[in-house]
DNA sequence: CATGAATGAGTATTCATTCAT
DNA sequence: AATGAATGAATACTCATTCAT
């Protein structure tokens, strides 16, 4: 059962990149964690994966290149970590599909914390044309958060919300938590998850509400 | 009847500033805002600000003085937005007193959603001594959410729920709005306080919940 | 008796001067000879006499200004202090003239060991013209000397030296002390005058020599 | 026959440093003799050994590490210079070694008058901890001087002579000929050397005096 | 006379990147 | 693949000097 011994940050990494360069972009992620990707240098990534400077540019293009492949693969994983192999469809209705999304994009981002703090916070350094590529893949998310609140306010199983709104209000509680979790705190990623999936759905129920006089 | 043809990062200044001062603190926050405090130079922020690079020196210690002074001044001009005079004291009871502190929290935040991005993402800049006067402050924010909702629980207004994860997450919502608002976006700022106030009503209140089996 | 209350710096300068001026020129003498011309800011001067840093333009016309005003003054009160009136003319002969212009001029240099310090190192700050007024009056103090010691070799009273190389060791005892003579020491001014007058004389007799064999 | 072929700023550094850091301390010890510390910029010293102004620190820490490394390997190998191999050991008495002393301290200073300069001067831009390692070194100077006169002294061969007061003269001397000497004066540094051996002698010898009434 | 504010030209040092080895 | 050396372009900050008040 020791399925957590593996560092959160390398397993990101696919087989498809050498190791020294896996290598680098774990060191990567801690550097731009830490001091953001401005206020990093490329000696304290090369250092801190012990190389000297210019190894990074036998794997990388740039400094930039390295937060493109940290974001790109960043990104990827946390959605294939919400589109689980056999996904929602099995689960009986919205409630426990929303709690399903809900509970997973919690509990990756408190996993990941420190690799989605650099795919949260420091987007703003791509390139142009890296920037659009990850964005693309950003989309996905508040749709798949969208297609289940319509569905339950559809069936009528959802209070009427204004979907557009809720969707921002979780993914912003998912996201969020990149900028305080600890791992040494009190909540488990798992028991994060299943918090916010309660919370989730008490966004999505009718509410008593002020006395509507 | 134009409501506020004042600059929102503007009006954060007070009196006791040289005006040349507080054209350089607003340059600054547009600065920092967009490329972060490590990505801005100070060249950057003095010409923002019409004057040359040495300006800045006649009137701050240093680049990261001036990012203290933005912390310091935002800070307390939020905390001064949530405890209005009068505070809520008039309101009756939790319900009206959480939407209260809410929703002038998510309003604040999006109406100074530029300031305010420095003010929660650039704070690891500051100097050691510097972060400690600002944590400080920023203290206050969760104990204000915190009164709120354990009083609401203990007279039984709202659910047993845990009060820290719950001010967590609505301290998230108010935050990471920063990221993602724009005025000229469908909310206004009291809209999206209004909206954020309901959820978070509807997070202290007792949800259906799944059928507990 | 007592004469030395004076501060050895002050008294250097002229009654020409306005009272401020003579301030602005102690200070800036303190301070080109802890830290050098160069390493030395106008500012350093200024609130050193308790002003601010304009006003030094006051007074002067440049910094490199300040240091000329010191040097060619310094050189001219210590030209008086070897020419002293009467001078040496009622003294008898080559061996008491050549002991009183050692000890004044080494008695002058301990006393204001610290204008000094800026008078003999820091001549290479000034512009040209004004580097060649001070070297005009520099080249008085090896004259004074080479007639001493020419005179009392014409006169079979010295030993028949090389004049111009005798000089230039007489020229480095008196200047090098400003590199180490401290107020606090052993000798006051007079004393190590008297024992450099002894050396001077030693330096012009006839010496046993090595076995001329 | 030509005697020195060799610069005598070059010859001061050791194997131990690669010839491009060799070629920047030879270029600094030129700009700090003619410009002083405070007044060379890394650029000087860079572009004066023909690198561009960021080559200066892929060999040194500092501007400071650079003059460090001057006044460090200065002084030993003037220390080197004074107890040459076989010392003054087979030398007959205090005279001659009082000689041999004088005329190998000043012939070094005289031939690396440059060097010198620096390290005679420029001590002060050092930091603390660096000072302190030089004046350590230093102190061994006045003691070998010290340790000639006292036996001397002792021995009756020598004039009953403060010993302190007459090495800070030798020393002086030896310094103080860094400010005005020059290769293409009348003296090669060895001429100076056996003059200046010549002076000391003088000075610890009995000297006819004033009569002594 | 004195100064607070302002600035053009630096000044030490850093950094992303290249390249010969 | 890896690196030590090298560099052009910054980068935070300084400084001598000016000027309106």
């Amino acid at each position: 059962m020791t399925r957590d011994v593996v560092d959160p940050v390398t397993e990101l990494w696919g087989d498809d990149l050498a190791p020294v360069a896996r290598t680098l972009l774990t060191s990567a992620v801690h550097c731009f964690a830490k001091r953001g990707f401005t206020g990093t240098t490329t000696r304290d990534v090369s250092t801190g994966a012990g190389l000297s400077p210019a190894a990074l540019y036998v794997h990388f293009r740039s400094k930039e290149d390295v937060l493109f492949e940290i974001a790109r693969r960043g990104h990827l994983r946390a959605l294939e970590a919400l589109a689980v192999p056999g996904g929602t469809a099995g689960l009986d209705g919205p409630p426990a599909r929303l709690r399903a999304v809900m509970s997973r994009f919690v509990a990756w981002h408190a996993r990941h914390h420190v690799a989605a703090r650099v795919c949260q916070y420091e987007l703003s350094a791509l390139s142009p044309e890296h920037l659009d590529e990850i964005v693309t893949i950003r989309r996905e998310f508040p749709e798949l958060f969208r297609s289940v609140i319509t569905e339950g306010v559809d069936r009528g199983e959802f209070a009427p919300v204004d979907a557009g709104r809720v969707v921002r209000a979780l993914l912003s509680l998912g996201v969020d938590l990149v900028r305080w979790y600890r791992p040494d705190g009190p909540d488990s990623p798992e028991q994060l998850g299943r918090f916010y999936a309660d919370l989730a759905v008490s966004m999505v129920s009718a509410v008593p509400g002020p006395p509507a006089g």
